[in-house]
DNA sequence: CCGCTCATGTAACTGGTTACATGATTTA
DNA sequence: TAAATCATGTAACCAGTTACATGAGCGG
C-alpha cells in the first residue's frame, strides 16, 4: 500500500487538512499555491482522486447546490494511516537530499558567456530572487495571520532557502569581481 | 529553436563542458552527481542525444578502441548560441522562483503526527541533513581542487541551500517547543 | 445578459522512468 | 577467470501535462 506518488499524498494531506472537500477545491490549492512544481490540472487531480477512492484511502459523496452537483471527499482511517505513514520517521532518504534549483543548473555553465554577461546574469538572478523573497514573505504573513502554523512553518522553510538562495548569488558576484 | 527541455539544454551544457564525449559520459556525469533529479538513464540520453543531432545542435563522430565502437558527440555552432541563449539574461521567470522541497512538503501536514512524532520527525531530518551537509561540502572542494570555478559556485548555491533548510529545521523545533 | 467562478470530467501527448539485452575491454 | 566498467541501444510503462468540452450559478 506503499507505492503512492508524492502527488497523490499530498493530495490525501490537502484533503485531511480542508476536512471534506471537492476535486476542484483540491486543483485550486495547487494553482494559488506560491510552488508551480504541480500544476494541479484537473487532468491530474480527477483520475487521481479517483484512484484514492478506488483504494480506500478516501470516500467520496455526492452533493448539490441547487442544480449543480459536486462530490466531496474525506480520509478514510486507512488513507489517514498512509498519510502518517508517509510522515513518520524514518523519512525517506531522498527527502533531506540535495534539491534542484534551476538557477544553480544555470551556473555550471556560466562561463560560457562573456564576463559583462555573467553580471547581467547575476543582476537579474538578483533582481528575481528579490521579488521572490517579498512574495514568500507576504504568504507567510498570511499563513500565520490564519493561524494555519504548519503551513506558517512550511512557507518559513521556503523564505530560508530563497535568502540563502541570495546570498549565494551575492556570493558569486563577489568572488566573480575578485578574479 | 527554444522548445528545448531543460534536460536537453544541461546535455549540451555537458557536451560544452567536456568537449568531444560519449552519450556514456554523459550517463555517468547525472548518475555520479549529487543531486538526483535526473536520473540520467540510458533510455533518456541515448534517445536525446540523437534527437539533438537531428536538430544539428550536436554532431557525433563514430570511432573505435579495439574493436570496440563509441560515437563521440561535440556542440555545433546552433548548439552553442541554443545554449547561450538559455544562460543569456532575462533567464526565465520560473527560475529563480519558489523551489519544490519534499521536507518543506511534509511540514504542511505535520500537525497529523502526535507532538513526540513530530519531534522525532524534526530530529531525523536534522541528522540527514548533516550528512547531506558534509556531502555536499565534499564535492564543493572536490570542483575547488579540480579549478572547475563555475562547478565550485554551483555547488556553493546547493551548500548554502542545505545550511538553509539545516537552520530552518531548527527553527521549527524552537517554535513547536515554545508551544 | 455577459463574463467569471464553481464543478466535472476526457483525450492526446510527452518527457521522462525502469528494466532489459548485447558485447568489448579492463581490473582484481 | 570472474566481475566490474565502457559503450550501445530498445521496449514497455507511467505520471502528469496541455487543451478541450460541458454546464450551473452568481455578480456587475
Amino acid at each position: 500500500m506503499a507505492d503512492l506518488t508524492d502527488l497523490e499524498l499530498v493530495v490525501l494531506g490537502i484533503i485531511w487538512k480542508r476536512g471534506p472537500c471537492t476535486s476542484y477545491a483540491v486543483c485550486k490549492e495547487f494553482v494559488t499555491s506560491p510552488s508551480s512544481y504541480w500544476s494541479g490540472s484537473a487532468g491530474a487531480i480527477y483520475p487521481l482522486v479517483g484512484r484514492l477512492v478506488q483504494r480506500r484511502l478516501v470516500r467520496g459523496a455526492w452533493g448539490r447546490t441547487g442544480r449543480r452537483r459536486h462530490r466531496t471527499y474525506s480520509l478514510t482511517e486507512t488513507g489517514e494511516a498512509a498519510l502518517r505513514a508517509w510522515l513518520m520517521p524514518p523519512i525517506a532518504p531522498n527527502a533531506a537530499m540535495i534539491t534542484y534549483d534551476p538557477l544553480r543548473t544555470r551556473m555550471y555553465f556560466l562561463a560560457m558567456l562573456r564576463p559583462a554577461d555573467q553580471r547581467k546574469f547575476l543582476d537579474d538572478a538578483e533582481a528575481r530572487l528579490i521579488g521572490e523573497r517579498a512574495r514568500v514573505d507576504a504568504e507567510c504573513r498570511r499563513y500565520r495571520d490564519a493561524g494555519d502554523a504548519f503551513s506558517h512553518l512550511a512557507m518559513r522553510g521556503a523564505a530560508h532557502v530563497i535568502r540563502a538562495r541570495l546570498s549565494w548569488i551575492r556570493d558569486v558576484r563577489r568572488a566573480l569581481s575578485r578574479a
